[in-house]
DNA sequence: TATGAATGAGGCTTCATTCAT
DNA sequence: AATGAATGAAGCCTCATTCAT
């Protein structure tokens, strides 16, 4: 049945996909949703009206599928702290911020619409984002938990602490791609020291 | 001249257009700007269409109004630590987050379209909100390089650090203010206490 | 009845009343009549709004009374020549044109309205307009029949001819007016020389 | 890459550009610009809201585009007479009568726009319009001119007779056309030879 | 009579989506 | 699959007129 030209066809549809959604991804960015049309994007991508809606449902679609496979990439990278692992906890956390950091730094267009553009634009989106944001925010608070459990860290509210961490990054990443910084590796590897070390005076025990 | 009459015709004015900015308020904290039409603001305002122009330019007008009386409002709160002053830096810190809670508590709406959907309205709106932010990001900057000269602050980035102490606060407030938590007096102190704690942890140099 | 008081009141109505004409007659010769506003108007007369619509029915209104009184007045000052008379023919025709002028560049504001912003307001106005210009026109093309009757006039077609002589004249003091030239009495009297001139040569029958 | 598709494309969408000009065209000639709204030429042209932006910039921009091709075509048949000619000076004008006669009447509803509609729309359009007929007014006048020195007309102010000469045309030609009026060839032979020589008679040295 | 706030019909323009070729 | 013309709902704003004080 699939024979060669069905695969190629599809390896065709598909990298138009991608041209679009590239396309998309910059447009986006650089505008925020609402001030992006569709025609901007057609015009990103060099392609007609028609040929859009062959591949995209909706605008709101292409934002979405753009979302949303960033935020699945990011919350792919974190890890949960291995307790009974060789490597120390404070190292399998510092892992999970520089992968994070990793991917932001990577897709400095797509952190820009996560983080900045991604906010009020419908109900459902706004839903959504919350979910993501929700996604991280348990995982950073059952890392506190356990950490209280264990008498790491300070009895401390895991619920508002967690946002305090989840913040504190946020802020600060947002800040540095909104001026089109694009650290290093060696400033990478700093800023994530940074980022825990502040984070975790913040709520270790002593 | 100016006889009660006239007098009376301003106050009226002025309650009129308080009208109109307490339906919008609402509208766009529920809606978002985009999504609020200047007909929703009518409905919830309970006016005619040339009324509303009567009293705005237009719907970017009213939303920057809103916004811009807030961040006055925040920003006037806010005061620089005095060291001279008998009350500990601390404690006038603590009067500073304080003042800043109350605010944000007192005013859900705003404070909600101050941080969620206000971003991404619009180029202008957003220089101005980043202005805002940067206005206060500066504050607190100078507070930590202060800190720091004094030794009384661990040797960091203030730059970085004040971006993590800033987004940290906002987050957290965000969340409460997002899901309709209005704390009461003793939670407010005890939030204020366990921002101010969180993040002097972070900072302090012991 | 109609005692001081009343008489007293009804002059100042009247004044009143000649104080927003005055008013809208300025703002109408200056942005035409589509351009200008009843807010235009009222600042120009510096009442209320309410008073405008106390004195006068409407936009339309007070329009048409500004036009009709000064069609009216310029009706008025055409003579029908007088064959019978001492005073030549050409003399009588003279002094019309001179009392037209002189009505024209006393009120160069109504003079605009007539000839270049009351055209394409609406279409009663322009009915109206046209009648006007129809009465002149008929009241020149009687004369040049009479001329031809008379042998004083070559034989031509009165009707076309007629417009002929009137588009001419309106044209040029249409102009001359556009340019905001205030002749004195000596270069109106050349001026009104010339429009006979150059008329009476184009018909005369030598 | 311009195969047979793209050539076909093209034509229809110049079509419809052509489509739209005519419907406007009877609407603006019919209404007047101002009673005019987009729906009346929507309804004319029988196409969508949408269709018409996709085409046309604005209201406004249509009926700048109406008036100055129509102006365009006039200017360009107006032909500078040439002394040195086999044609005599007098049928050299009369040709140009002529043209100008034939496109007037070939094209009721512009010229009715010309020289009824298109005045006191806006500013920029008063301008335009002033424009164009201070242009012609100028190939009149330099005429004069030529004829003076020539010792062919009599010593008048050129300026001024221009305009007489251009108003008689523009009141007599706006006359037969308000009313409808189509006449046919020998009918315009007839108009133009009138129009010359009213007008010469006006200018001519004996 | 004077005021000016309130009204709402009316008009222009945008833009995401559809559809015939 | 690609194209781009066509669609029309949706939204913003103006301004002549009314009306309560």
């Amino acid at each position: 049945m699939t024979d060669g030209r069905v695969t190629r066809a599809r390896a065709l549809r598909e990298e138009r996909r991608q041209q679009i959604l590239y396309a998309a991804r910059g447009v986006f960015a650089h505008r925020g949703y609402h001030a992006s049309s569709i025609a901007d994007i057609l015009g990103a991508a060099n392609i007609a009206r028609g040929t859009f809606y062959l591949h995209f449902e909706s605008k709101k679609t292409i934002f979405s599928e753009l979302l949303d496979s960033f935020t699945d990439r990011l919350s792919g990278v974190v890890h949960r702290v291995d307790l009974t692992s060789d490597v120390s906890a404070r190292n399998q956390l510092l892992a999970n911020v520089q992968r994070i950091l990793a991917i932001l730094f990577d897709n400095q267009d797509l952190t820009t619409i996560l983080l900045r553009e991604a906010v009020g634009v419908d109900t459902e989106f706004d839903t959504k984002i919350a979910e993501f944001w929700g996604h991280v925010h348990l995982l950073v608070k059952r890392s506190l938990k356990t950490g209280i459990e264990l008498g790491i860290l300070r009895s401390i509210d895991p619920e508002l602490y967690a946002w305090f961490v989840l913040g504190g990054i946020k802020e600060a990443i947002a800040q540095l791609v909104a001026r089109g910084e694009t650290p290093d590796a060696e400033q990478r590897r700093r800023l994530a020291e940074n980022v825990l070390d502040y984070t975790l005076r913040g709520i270790l025990r002593t």
